[in-house]
DNA sequence: TGTACATCAGTGAACGCGCGTTCACTGATGTAC
DNA sequence: TGTACATCAGTGAACGCGCGTTCACTGATGTAC
């Protein structure tokens, strides 16, 4: 009996309570493992198995931590959703009125975007294939949160004769939206069809043209 | 020996080569079976017994026709881009000069699209998620035929003095590529933030909106 | 302080399922005489 | 025209792999005395 227990014990080394692990560690290494991988591939075509190598931890742990792969992926949604929205209420408190200037509000989101690039990969995927849950909440927050905000600001902006009158806050919100987050969508056929880097000089010239197309258009001035 | 034959032929009733079923039909059926699954799912997330079960075909028949699940969904992105360059070429020749105006470029794209909308889900998916051949293809096509076009358009209204002449061609085809495609990607989106469905009316609404703000710009006039 | 023991964080191997793919086989069709 | 046979389009079942998930088990740690 005691020499069976001794064998075992020979055998497997790193059996039982491990040294010096630590739970909240091995959820943090899981999470980050998990965003690098879920950003870039689609749900189905990262394993499990893939991540836990990554974040150099058993791959049993998902489950124990995260209950399944999709506790995982929502647990992981969830931080990158918290992220977003505390950075766009700090924005917001940075300004110190509610009606913000349209220049401004699209010039904090643009650089809101360059400094989390992962946010319109993570929507439009979402969007697109997305079900159930983390659709749901993308959606939520960007039809409670950002949408309203832009609007109030637009129709603030055509109340004032700043803005034309005939301009529907919506679609104004659509165009803005559909500006500031392709080029950063579609980034690797951006670099292809202009032939260069898109580094942070390139999303500075990308924004500059963005607002001053959406303020005053393309048409030369007559 | 010849009732174990005759038990056979009874007990299997459909074996051995099958009556009136055409080679056309299948691959046909295939094709579209695969176009309507893997434009709405992601690659991983549709199987193929759930292509052969929708176009009614043995699933061996994938492998059969197109040597693999690879080769089926390259043969389905094939068809598209071919059917999507020849309404781009159509497009084209219906203008009667190489000059087209960027008015009428941009809504014939416009139109283009609402024809054909799996166009921008599609070349989304494949750029931010794409591995390979089918990516590549994507962003040849779009690099070498849609891009010059439109580009040569804008150089050519700047040098009419009709666009601004600080306006850079490349960027303009980013934003125009990015109010045209934007909204029919997020289209489940846009419904939930505009609470209204985007039928053919509202996306007409749209188009005229995005040219009038690439020409003119959302400022009022002084 | 030292000892005995219950707890439970974490392990590693295995399970079963669904996937893409393969293949021995069938028999209607086309061909030769 | 009728018969014998080779061809090959298409079948259905099975294969093996990788996946998400489960679970019996381990032993360091915390606790009680």
């Amino acid at each position: 009996m005691t020499q069976i227990t001794k064998e075992k014990k020979k055998s497997s080394v790193s059996l039982g309570r491990p040294v010096g692990k630590n739970g909240v560690q091995v959820r943090t290494a899981l999470l980050q493992a998990a965003r690098e991988q879920f950003l870039v591939r689609e749900f189905h075509a990262v394993s499990l198995r893939s991540i836990a190598q990554a974040a150099d931890v058993n791959s049993a742990m998902i489950n124990y931590y995260f209950g399944s792969k999709t506790g995982l992926y929502l647990a992981m949604a969830d931080e990158l959703l918290a992220e977003f929205d505390q950075v766009l209420s700090r924005l917001a408190h940075d300004e110190d009125s509610d009606v913000l200037s349209i220049t401004a509000i699209t010039n904090a989101y643009h650089h809101l975007i360059i400094k989390n690039p992962w946010w319109p990969n993570f929507m439009i995927r979402e969007i697109m294939f997305g079900s159930g849950e983390t659709r749901d909440a993308m959606m939520d927050r960007v039809a409670s949160v950002l949408a309203p905000r832009f609007m109030r600001s637009v129709q603030d902006n055509i109340d004032s004769g700043v803005l034309r009158d005939d301009l529907d806050p919506k679609l104004a919100l659509v165009s803005i939206m559909g500006l500031t987050l392709f080029p950063f969508i579609v980034q690797p056929a951006i670099e292809r069809v202009i032939d260069a880097n898109v580094d942070e000089t390139k999303a500075e010239q990308i924004i500059q043209h963005n607002l001053h197309l959406f303020l005053h258009g393309a048409l030369a001035k007559r």
